[in-house]
Order: C-alpha cells, then structure tokens, then sequence
DNA sequence: TAGGCGATGACCT
DNA sequence: GGTCATCGCCTAC
C-alpha cells in the first residue's frame, strides 16, 4: 500500500461534497467541507496527539465531535487514511429532509441557513458529544449516504477561522451553492505570506 | 490545579 | 462588513 500523502486527504474531502449526513431526523447534502491533515497539519486537532484527538488515529467512517468556544458543536468526519490521523470538517449542507424539524431547531433562521457555519450545521443535524464515534456506515444514528451520481462543480480556498496554516486551500465548496458559508480568516492567523 | 484558547455565531451599523 | 460575547475543555505546569 502507498503511504498516503496529503492528496489523498484533499481527495477525500472533495468525495464527500453532494453526499447526505443523516442525523436524528434531519437531513443534509454536504456542500462545504474543510480537511484536516492530522499529523503534519498544525491546524488540525491530531496534529498533538491527546485523549481528545485519539479518534482520528482509528478507524474512517467515525464521527469526530467537539465543542468550540464552550457551546458550538462541531461535526468531522474521520476519512483516514489512518496513518495520517486526517479527518474532515463538514461546514455547511443544504436540508434535504426533515426540513420541518431543522426549522424547529433553528427558529427564525432562513432555509439557506439552517446548516450553514459547522456550529449550526451540527445543531440542525442535533449533533452533540454523544454522537462522538458514531460509526457513519451503521443503520442508526448519525450515518453517511452514498456519493452522489455525478461530482459537483467544486472550488477550493483556504480555510476558515484556523490560526495556523491559515493559507492551505483545503476548504472546498460546491460552486455558488447559497448555502455556503462566509470566509473569514482567523484573527489570530498571521498575516499572508 | 490554573490558565489559555478556540475548526464560532449573532448582532449591530 | 466589522465587532464582540462566550465558557468548557485541553494542555501544561
């Protein structure tokens, strides 16, 4: 087996654009993902292995959860491969069932909205820290649906809101899809160069 | 045991 | 488009 290498990683992630994340009623397509390197990346959680990132060195296909700034969940997909500790950032998705009960949990928000930003994502989706590993191929809870027919137009940038590796493009997106999320470089990023 | 910090969201202009 | 609120957790000591 070839060792893999950090494309691998970014081809991974842009697979899991236009997929379905099913979770606790709702459903969303993935229209925004970020990867995340694991253990070269500094911007990613695996890049320090701890207690917390420890999932990220396990099997794919497990729900990686973690809270930010003590009350925003956010929902990562671990991809593998595994010796690379490499896991994904799903950001934004567009409800395509049990649009009723995103609306319920996101009161007041528009429907380009309900799961757009990782934080509202996981909300709409009603992801907590109990879904943590949840394994995405089983037939309960929080599960990933096949890969769509055809790929979607994709584009690519840096990512979002890091402090560090602030310039990789490993943020992809479907072209023009509303539902995407704003850019907005972290203010603790250096500034680009 | 204490401190720093964060892959954010919401609101205001 | 810019600014600020927020707090639990992880890491280091």
């Amino acid at each position: 087996m070839a060792p893999a290498t950090p494309e691998d990683v970014a081809e991974r992630a842009r697979g899991l654009l236009g997929r379905v994340l099913h979770g606790h009623g709702v459903a969303v397509r993935i229209t925004e993902v970020e990867a995340y390197g694991g253990v070269d990346d500094p911007a990613s959680h695996a890049f320090t292995r701890t207690p917390r990132s420890d999932i990220m060195y396990g099997p794919p296909w497990r729900l990686y959860v973690y809270r930010s700034y003590g009350m925003h969940f956010c929902a990562n997909i671990v991809t593998g491969p595994t010796d690379r500790a490499a896991a994904v950032l799903v950001r934004a998705g567009e409800v395509v069932e049990g649009v009723e009960t995103a609306r319920a949990r996101r009161l007041g928000v528009k429907d380009p909205a309900l799961a757009r930003g990782p934080g509202n994502l996981a909300r709409t989706l009603g992801i907590t820290l109990d879904d943590l590993g949840t394994d995405l191929h089983a037939d309960e809870g929080v599960r990933l649906g096949p890969p769509p027919d055809g790929a979607p137009p994709i584009t690519a940038g840096p990512r979002v809101g890091v402090s560090k590796a602030a310039d990789v493009p490993w943020r992809f997106w479907v072209t023009g899809d509303p539902t995407v999320s704003a850019y907005r470089r972290s203010p603790r990023a250096p500034a680009q160069g």
